[in-house]
DNA sequence: TTCTACATTTTTGAATGCAAAATTCTCGAT
DNA sequence: ATCGAGAATTTTGCATTCAAAAATGTAGAA
């Protein structure tokens, strides 16, 4: 297995709370599990520090990383900054296949707000703040993106929401969609940032800050 | 010696470039010049690696990060976004003493450059950008910023300058610190975005990227 | 002489072993 | 029964070791 599959897979177990934020990180499990030894999983555990998903103590092991309100806050700040940039580049670079692309995601995403389907409402959100990262051509950008998104995902994809808040959201999307296709750079960064501070009031407002007892999505393991 | 120490004393060698852009990165010899063993050297690489500072080939090693035009060009565009949002949130939060901190340090940087001394100027210079992203009070945002503004620092702060770009570079300057201390953030973020594409446009223009035998500062060792 | 096939050496990537530190357990005193 | 000191155990961090892959060197053929 390649060094970046092994940081994927573990990634990917903390993002999906199978070790919840603030949970040790059991070595000995982890490397039978994925059938390494316990130098490969070590290197990968340091990179998944770096990224901030995994808190290090000297001589005390390693955490699923526990996010505070206060690091919520940062995180969608900084995600708002990015997805504003992302918005203004695309515009200027996306093509119209492109655009077609992040079109059919909206309607599919509308579809699925129509029918109720959080899940895969979620998922074509997902897709379009993506393709517009994406769009922009800049992969160091892309990069950064991924890794900050990584870290809020669960708070951002998975909150509950109204339906005076859902509506509000997918209206916002209408408006993203509108803009982008008008190429209107401005325009759409205003939108994303919005839509981004809305979403994160939404998730402070629910609580979301992985502080102690607050493990929503139980190890399932 | 701690794992962050080592990856920091691996950091400051790269952006010595007393490892040059593209050079193996040769495990021996720093294992007995850091007086540790191969398993926390190459822990730290990987950490370097993901943060773009270090190429892993498998199988073939490691190597000193080259960057491209294109990867420069990336870099700056993400860093006048970075720079973009802490201008605009250090006007919200940055304290009276915070702004005299970044106007003394300012007024050294102007002094230094009536006296046409580039080495100095930079480093004033630095501390403003600096003083601005750690006034935005967003530690999230003060990571990325460090780890771009890294990988750009020995193009970003050794070019050298025309007397013109320079004259304008300051009067820019005085701009920074006029919307900094009237606390106009939009002003600001506007100005530190200009300020950067001049300075990446003189960046490319010197020819700055890191390809192939473009290794200006040489081997210090 | 130059090119290629093969053997040798070096280097890489990962498993194991070992000392130091922290955690847990035990047992006696209050 | 509870608390705390000390022993036993576990876990961590790093050095070492080992197999596989790549790089290098050598010799023979064209």
């Amino acid at each position: 297995m390649l060094h970046e599959e092994v940081v994927g897979r573990i990634r990917a177990i903390l993002l999906d709370g199978e070790i919840p934020p603030g949970a040790r990180i059991p070595e000995r499990e982890l490397c039978e599990r994925l059938q390494i030894s316990r130098t490969p999983l070590r290197e990968a555990l340091k990179v998944l520090a770096a990224e901030g998903l995994v808190q290090l103590l000297p001589h005390r092991g390693s955490r699923a990383a526990k996010l505070t309100d206060k690091d919520m806050r940062d995180l969608f700040e900084v995600c708002q900054g990015l997805e504003a940039l992302a918005g203004e580049l695309a515009c200027e670079r996306i093509t119209d296949a492109e655009i077609d692309e992040v079109a059919a995601a909206h309607a599919d995403m509308v579809r699925h707000y129509r029918e109720g389907d959080l899940i895969q409402y979620y998922r074509g959100n997902r897709a379009i703040h993506e393709g517009i990262v994406t769009a922009a051509g800049n992969p160091v950008l892309a990069g950064l993106y991924t890794s900050v998104t990584a870290r809020i995902r669960r708070a951002r994809y998975v909150t509950p929401m109204t339906p005076e808040r859902w509506a509000v959201a997918v209206r916002e999307h209408d408006a993203i969609l509108n803009a982008l296709q008008r190429r209107d750079g401005v325009g759409l960064a205003h939108i994303l940032r919005a839509h981004l501070r809305h979403k994160r009031e939404e998730v402070l407002q629910a609580g979301f800050a992985e502080t102690e007892a607050n493990d929503l999505v139980p190890r399932i393991a």
